[in-house]
DNA sequence: CACTGCTGTTACCGCAAGTAACATACCTCC
DNA sequence: GGAGGTATGTTACTTGCGGTAACAGCAGTG
């Protein structure tokens, strides 16, 4: 025996490497087709047929979960990048808003593909399973954000619960503000970073009433 | 002829009756299977056949976009009576997002379904449809508190604007806080709340770097 | 040579969306 | 009272997708 060993010097690099070709393939029709990419249509774009990409993903989900993989940890090195330059907090936070934004808007199709993930059907009887629907990826810049918050920003005691707390919140109105203005383009880039920094700065809580109404 | 005028007096009110009748049925598949219910057992549930279905509703689209019309109405008027209450903009800002939290907190099944709808594949050629992913819960919520925001407070020129996105941003961190407190438990909903309505306050502005870190 | 493990195929199952085509009751108008 | 339209309901079908046998060729190894 010892295939272990075998598999990965003899084959463990070609059936790697067709992973990855198989993962590009599908990467074109997901980004031709949507989300809704049938696997016959992903096989054909690679020039097989499905039972092979059964064969390497196990199911639909699992092309899908390793295709956004891909896609997110690209997207999260350059949050980093943004989150860990030198400036001071205000550029950073508008600089982290705008690299988000950058890149959505520069392959929507990906971003469409990111928050909607595979949609397992799965009747696995996992009861209260709410949030599943979130894509991931929310869930992971919300924790990375966490924790940098919770790493940098002194909160005193509870701070780390606060700051992941928050890290999730800010994420959530990066991703919807972000949503909506790719959807209807109401304003520049720009001024859309401008707004979002502005009311993490306060100026919700700061602004006055307006004369006649009872204010916000 | 006169069809029209049979049919308001005759039949329009049974067949608003069996229309809501159908609705509710939906309704409890739906809170029980979740929204991969399938045609066939809604109508089994209603204790009918499909077709019939299909002439009420036109697709399944349209019978998850009835539904979704219904729970989200209703969440609004929720939200409405928490944005109107009498008190300082702190306190009604907690109390909107305590009420957002408590409905998705007492019914995470219309919740899951309200935020995941239908996924209508709908090959229509409408090119960079980014954004219909997001459920138009979201979109409607956003709409509403921009409105208001533009409506109570003072931002000065340009203010309309700043005030849309500052209500989609406010409400994805309503919501991307909410569902990922609701999936991990981290903390009370009161905590929830006062950390939320705290980073709206600009406390992350305020905040001082930790002595050994660069800041965020 | 037989054996193992990988690649690939065709052909099938089950299931869900959606659609005829047909049957039946009711109500209206002549 | 009979003709016709309209809503109600049915069974039976098509289409398409996810997923799975079952089988076939082709390497390297004892």
């Amino acid at each position: 025996m010892d295939t272990t060993h075998r598999t990965t010097t003899d084959q463990q690099k070609p059936a790697d490497q067709r992973r990855r070709e198989l993962l590009e393939a599908a990467d074109r029709v997901v980004l031709r087709d949507g989300p809704q990419a049938s696997m016959n249509a992903i096989a054909a774009e690679a020039g097989i047929t499905k039972p092979i990409l059964y064969r390497h993903f196990g199911d639909k989900g699992g092309l899908y979960r390793a295709l956004a993989t891909r896609h997110t940890d690209a997207l999260l090195a350059a949050l980093r990048a943004a989150l860990d330059a030198p400036a001071d907090r205000r550029r950073r936070v508008e600089s982290t808003l705008d690299t988000y934004l950058a890149s959505i808007e520069a392959m929507p199709q990906v971003y469409r593909f990111l928050m909607h993930p595979a949609e397992e059907p799965h009747q696995s009887e996992q009861g209260f399973d709410v949030g599943r629907h979130s894509a991931p990826l929310l869930r992971r810049m919300g924790e990375e954000l966490g924790q940098v918050i919770a790493e940098r920003i002194d909160l005193g005691p509870g701070g780390e619960a606060q700051a992941r707390i928050w890290g999730h919140g800010i994420v959530g109105m990066m991703h919807a503000a972000g949503d909506w203005w790719l959807g209807e383009r109401p304003c520049s880039r720009q001024e859309l970073v401008h707004a979002l920094a502005d009311v993490l700065w306060g100026r919700l809580a700061q602004a006055q009433d307006r004369p006649d109404g009872p204010g916000f």
